[in-house]
DNA sequence: AATATATATTTTAATAATTGAAATATATAT
DNA sequence: ATATATATTTCAATTATTAAAATATATATT
């Protein structure tokens, strides 16, 4: 492969990964439109659905951060009723964050704004792009 | 459509974009990799690369924050003789942003991580993903 | 059982990043 | 000329994040 044909690589994968972020932030933004919450808020959500609550620790890697700022954080959304703290019977050093029953309501209702067909849509092709993606990474 | 069908097509969606949230991150991670650069400078390295430098405006609405932000962020990469400011001659109100021939390098020296085999995947597999995201953002 | 060491989270003071508003500079319209 | 609009910078105030100490619980050692 020629020198010219690696700078063109990198330059496609340059545009095309800005683009993925592009798209993959729109969709938040599109998820969070007239909500009050931040896209690092509303992917916690999202996060803590998923993995049915997850440990301080845990949402402190995620989202690369200290420990502090985790504290932080979830006082912000225990605030708004969204998550509670539930401390860990078997080990109770631990703390795990989990949606309180509004936050699993205000989840539910992010994706009331998307048709059926859209949301059918949707979860195929994202799958799709996964099972792509894992080709690379 | 079942309300049962719906609700696990949220599910999927849910989890699918974080996965491909998390599998961008993971790449800007590895580029970065050995760099004393945050994330978002990195992305504003390379978002300059493939744009030829932007307005500062531009970059405001890139990462959503206000005329003040952009003005820091790029002091500091222009303080690391990564960034320089232009100012437009058909419009001296404008400044654009651009790479300095320092920052030119260190956007290709990122990439010789990888091996000419890896960029060709990525590059195919980057695109791909794209043209099948375009069919629902 | 008592003590030491390790782990998980919170607290707090200091630092860094971001905002909102005013200031500066240039452009455009009347 | 003058007024209005746009682009960026400056700056004081707010907000977020860190690093380190404090608190609470667990585990290992003697």
């Amino acid at each position: 492969m020629s020198k010219d044909d690696q700078l063109h690589h990198v330059e496609i994968i340059m545009r095309e990964m800005l683009k993925i972020q592009q798209k993959s932030k729109m969709f938040v933004e599109l998820l969070s439109e007239g909500e009050s919450l931040s896209q690092n808020q509303l992917i916690l959500l999202l996060q803590l659905k998923i993995n049915d609550g997850m440990k301080a620790t845990e949402v402190a890697d995620f989202f690369s951060v200290t420990p502090g700022a985790v504290t932080s954080m979830c006082d912000k959304l225990e605030k708004l009723d969204l998550v509670q703290r539930v401390r860990e019977n078997e080990d109770r050093r631990v703390v795990k964050m989990v949606l309180t029953k509004n936050g699993e309501i205000k989840v539910q209702n992010l994706f009331l704004k998307f048709s059926q067909d859209k949301l059918t849509d949707m979860a195929k092709i994202l799958s799709d792009v996964n099972q792509l993606m894992q080709e690379i990474f």
